[in-house]
DNA sequence: ATTATCTATAGATCTATAGATAATGC
DNA sequence: ATTATCTATAGATCTATAGATAATGC
């Protein structure tokens, strides 16, 4: 008896799109050799047949669960950066964002580093995604710098440090769930960068 | 017939080494929820009975693989920092070191992370293992670069991060297979210390 | 007696599909 | 006709164990 259910009926989600969650929300918290046809049925309250005709294969879900998740990480890491402020106002702004990124229960970096690390070979599709987020996500965070800083030295390498330690302080997160060292870690992310573009600075890109 | 076998008799591995290294090499390969007790089988060659004689049970065998790599891997990392020199010379040795760690075929630090981000609950002694592993591990940087440079503000933070790079470089390796980068990266690191000493030095450890 | 293995198999679970059914849009 | 689901099940594979067997050490 669906009771109720009549007034935000049209808000119900589709089963595909409850599909969807459920694969973003069992690939983040066990994997994707981890998570089953059958956890995902249960979540999302369906049959198998209703997920081999929306995604074709368990690999053609976990497709669309890498997309969707690429997506909306590189959309976070986006906010993260804001385009207007002093360096230091703006690094704040980061932290925040890096941690909001970090501590969302979707646990986007989580669910990338595990279909990275999982051994199964993936589909083309996905191994190219993966490639395509981090790229994308490095030139996200080297553009910012610029924006904030000028032209400084060397700031794709720069960039490709941040990423990889606001990935492992996402890492470390996940293992300790301990708050404040996570924040500690990600101020001594901006201080790095504080640092780098006080001694590596070309000066404001007015050009020479 | 085990022809030439003879010879060596008494250095064929035993039953139960032949195990933990085909454990070692799927765990890393394909992570701890994509190995089955059959591939551990077929690689070992053995049935599975011989598996639960002396390992109990696939999470035991993986407490094995924890704990074996996890020994193995902090021993590698101490080699990667010279007693001696100067820092510039030392950090030379840590970045070759580094490498070679990465480049090991058994991938140690992916086997690590392949367990901590694996979904399944694991035993408590793994999850032990895995705290103790990364701290152990920072309290070495840590001592390393106090050994090298006297008393360094912050060195704690600093020997997180350098943990932190060291693991990122790591799983963008895995992705990449650019030897390239990888050198770059890991001389990024050295350079990052070298600042960090350069600019936070409270002088060599004649104490105040 | 102990140690280390095997053959054989139980019982659960996995991915995937065949074929039926119901609702919607033409 | 198309879209989205279901019931039911095939066939593979997984973890684990019962019970037999062989070799070694007392």
């Amino acid at each position: 008896m669906p009771s109720q259910a009549s007034k935000r009926a049209v808000q119900v989600p589709s089963g595909r799109a409850r599909i969807l969650q459920a694969g973003l929300d069992l690939a983040a918290k066990v994997g994707p050799s981890g998570m089953t046809i059958n956890q995902v049925c249960q979540r999302a309250g369906v049959k198998p047949p209703a997920i081999y005709y929306h995604f074709g294969s368990k690999e053609g879900l976990l497709g669309a669960v890498v997309e969707t998740v690429t997506e909306a990480w590189l959309d976070q890491l986006e906010v993260s950066q804001p385009a207007r402020g002093e360096l230091a106002e703006r690094l704040r702004v980061a932290v925040d964002g890096w941690q909001a990124m970090i501590e969302d229960p979707a646990r986007p970096i989580k669910l990338l580093l595990s279909v990275q690390l999982d051994g199964a070979e993936h589909s083309p599709e996905i191994e190219a995604s993966l490639r395509r987020v981090y790229e994308r996500a490095r030139q996200l965070i080297a553009g910012s710098i610029r924006a904030a800083a000028g032209e400084v030295a060397e700031v794709d390498l720069l960039a490709d440090q941040v990423l990889g330690l606001v990935q492992a302080a996402a890492l470390a997160f996940h293992l300790e769930s301990d708050r404040k060292r996570l924040r500690t870690r990600l101020r001594a992310i901006a201080r790095l960068i504080e640092n780098h573009v006080a001694s590596a600075a070309l000066g404001p890109s007015t050009h020479p």
